[in-house]
This record gives C-alpha cells, sequence and structure tokens, in this order.
DNA sequence: AACATATGCAATTTATATATTACATTATAT
DNA sequence: ATATAATGTAATATATAAATTGCATATGTT
C-alpha cells in the first residue's frame, strides 16, 4: 500500500508524532502507513490528507 | 462518511452484489459504505473506484 | 395475483486496524 | 563522545471493519 504520506510529511518538516497527534493516531500508526505495509481507514486516510495539505489522490491513488 | 458510491454505480446499471463481487467484498459491506455510516478501509475504496472507473478523490474527497 | 430480483437491516463471528507499552536503533546536536 | 530527539519494531489489548447467515421490504415482471 505504497502511498506519498512520509515525503509529504518531511517536506513540511514535521514529526510523524506530531502528524500523529493532530490527526488523532498514535505515531507508531503513521509509521506503519509510511511503511506501506497497512491498510488504514478512509477516515484517517483523509485526516492525513487534510493536515499536509492535499487531497487522497495526491496521497494514495497510483503510487509508484 | 458521505460518498459517491451509490450514484456512480447506479449510473453503470450495476448492483450492489455484482460490484461487491468484482472488488472481493459482500453486498453488505457495499451496501453499509454506501449509506454512509461506515469507515471503510483505504485498499478497498481504491478497489471500488478502480471497478467504477473514478478515483479516491471523486468517490471520497469532500462530498457533500 | 404470484414470482423473482434488488436492497435494507439485524445478530453473530472473524479478521484486522489501531492503541498501548516498551525497548532498540538511528540521526542530530552540543 | 554523549545526550536528546526521531524513528523502527515487537507484544499484547481493544475497537471496529468485514463476513456470514438470515429474514424483511421493496420493486419490477409475467
Amino acid at each position: 500500500m505504497k502511498n506519498n504520506v512520509k515525503i509529504t510529511r518531511m517536506k513540511l518538516s514535521i514529526t510523524q508524532e506530531q502528524l500523529a497527534n493532530r490527526v488523532g493516531a498514535t505515531r507508531q500508526t503513521i509509521g506503519l502507513i509510511e511503511k506501506g505495509q497497512y491498510n488504514p481507514s478512509l477516515h484517517l486516510c483523509v485526516s492525513i490528507a487534510k493536515e499536509l495539505g492535499k487531497t487522497l489522490d495526491e496521497l494514495f491513488w497510483e503510487v509508484e
């Protein structure tokens, strides 16, 4: 489940923990999503996208 | 969790069961997603989008 | 009318996302 | 070199997505 979360987060210079706090998740969950070996819920994907200033497609659609 | 799955599926004149079979889910799961009171997994959302010829954004991004 | 097809809905079970806690590793700064 | 922050990772617990089964309610068809 490859995505653009990690690269987008790093461009914004925020940590996994900061992102996690802002979307109401844990650092571990963010880490697993970034690794791409996870199947997150739509709601969490939307929260992450909004927090990173991107859309679902930009982060999760046909990456790679 | 409002979305455009139902209207898109109906335009294609396919049933919930047909869509369910094509994405490897059950009719009940599709029904609940269409009702919008569900938080489906990203993987299932992607499968549905591809099967309906739409992107994630078109089906699930800022609907309503 | 009767019958078939599609959808709604509810109870229970199963699979898995997510939280929690903890410790290890890597990077970054002092 | 040694702190400190950031990330990786693993075990267990909890919440919930999704499957399964079943029956009800439509909606259309003959």
